[in-house]
DNA sequence: TGTACATCAGTGAACGCGCGTTCACTGATGTAC
DNA sequence: TGTACATCAGTGAACGCGCGTTCACTGATGTAC
């Protein structure tokens, strides 16, 4: 063992982390290999010692991607109460911050209209993603009485995700917002959270 | 004038239509002029002669989508009463064949979160076409009583977009058809249209 | 402690391929006489 | 009515470029003695 053993996983781990961040800004199909390594600091030619290919890298940077998901979602609501973590975790996802910065945000939002397009195991990796992010808001959904959780959270996901799109394309800054606060607004009184309705 | 004076302008509709479909289907950076250009019976090299870039292409089949997306929503609707043209929309737009068809179908689903990447022309194209959809939502949305139409009218499109882009990358068929009851159950139930509900 | 060595993560030139774009050419068309 | 012609929509070979991938090589590292 001429390296450090755990030299090479920490590699393989920045190259990971900028493929997860630039497919989430450019999309998977326009990020190239030679561009994430750079990104990561090394050049293009070592990517096959870490990755089989760029599919392969595709794959695991998804996995990557949710993984950050769901911790930023556990950050978030960690040590509050149903209703205010669901209400705090809304209005992050619907936040400017958020639609300004897709390389770190949800990759449900950013690359849900890309995905039909990639491999299967690529779908299979970001259908398992999804399924995780529902789950987490369901639960407190169920807790909080609501009759059905699965099913309003699927369709809660669907506003959050749809809206932040939506809000991405428009490039009047006005505009945007007054889509994300519309959908936050919705999605509030949708859900019986506290509602100081925000004006558009 | 050697040709029939629409003769050039019938060809250019039909690569316009192909690019439309194709770019729904593909999106816009995968798809190809020389393939476009086969599926209007054509070869590639005669696309100059009708757009400047591919680029120009592009804005003009994003134009196009939204124009067969207006008339579609206004065919849908026409000669129903306000409740009954919006739910029979949801209900079309939320359908398997929707889903499986993203060709035809809405642009908004099929790029939104490729939009972002694309250039300025395409994304003012874009923008302009999702402001009239929220238009065409938002009238029968007021008139129905709602306070707030264009808010409400942003918020469902968005449920509607992202419900649909959800329920196109679950692969496995039963949770894909539950993501699309969800959402169609959750709008319904909230613009107060007549619920019979469909089971998950 | 010092030196020769084996290892292997990373380098960078090279490849084949598909793409957007250009351009000299073709040949079907309607027109002029 | 028939024929030579001008037009121009469309053809297809060729280009430069960027990409994913390969591979012979380098050089920093820890080890053996």
């Amino acid at each position: 063992m001429r390296y450090d053993a755990t030299h090479k996983q920490q590699t393989r781990q920045r190259v990971l982390r900028a493929a997860a961040k630039a497919i989430r800004s450019e999309g998977a199909h326009r990020v190239g290999v030679a561009g994430v390594m750079r990104e990561a600091g090394l050049t293009h030619g070592g990517f096959y010692a870490h990755f089989d290919s760029k599919d392969a890298l595709v794959v695991a940077a998804i996995e990557q991607m949710f993984e950050e998901s769901i911790e930023h979602w556990e950050r978030e609501t960690r040590g509050r109460g149903d209703a205010e973590g669901l209400a705090a975790y809304i209005d992050l996802y619907l936040s400017e911050k958020h639609r300004d910065r897709p390389g770190t945000g949800c990759p449900i939002a950013a690359l849900a209209c890309e995905l039909p397009r990639l491999d299967a195991a690529a779908r299979e990796a970001f259908a398992a993603g999804s399924r995780r992010l529902t789950d987490a808001l369901a639960q407190p959904l169920s807790r909080l009485g609501h009759a059905d959780a699965p099913a309003l959270a699927a369709s809660v996901l669907a506003e959050l995700v749809g809206a932040l799109a939506l809000a991405r394309c428009e490039s009047d800054r006005a505009r945007s917002n007054s889509l994300l606060t519309a959908s936050r607004n919705a999605l509030r009184r949708r859900l019986g959270l506290n509602c100081k309705e925000q004006p558009a």
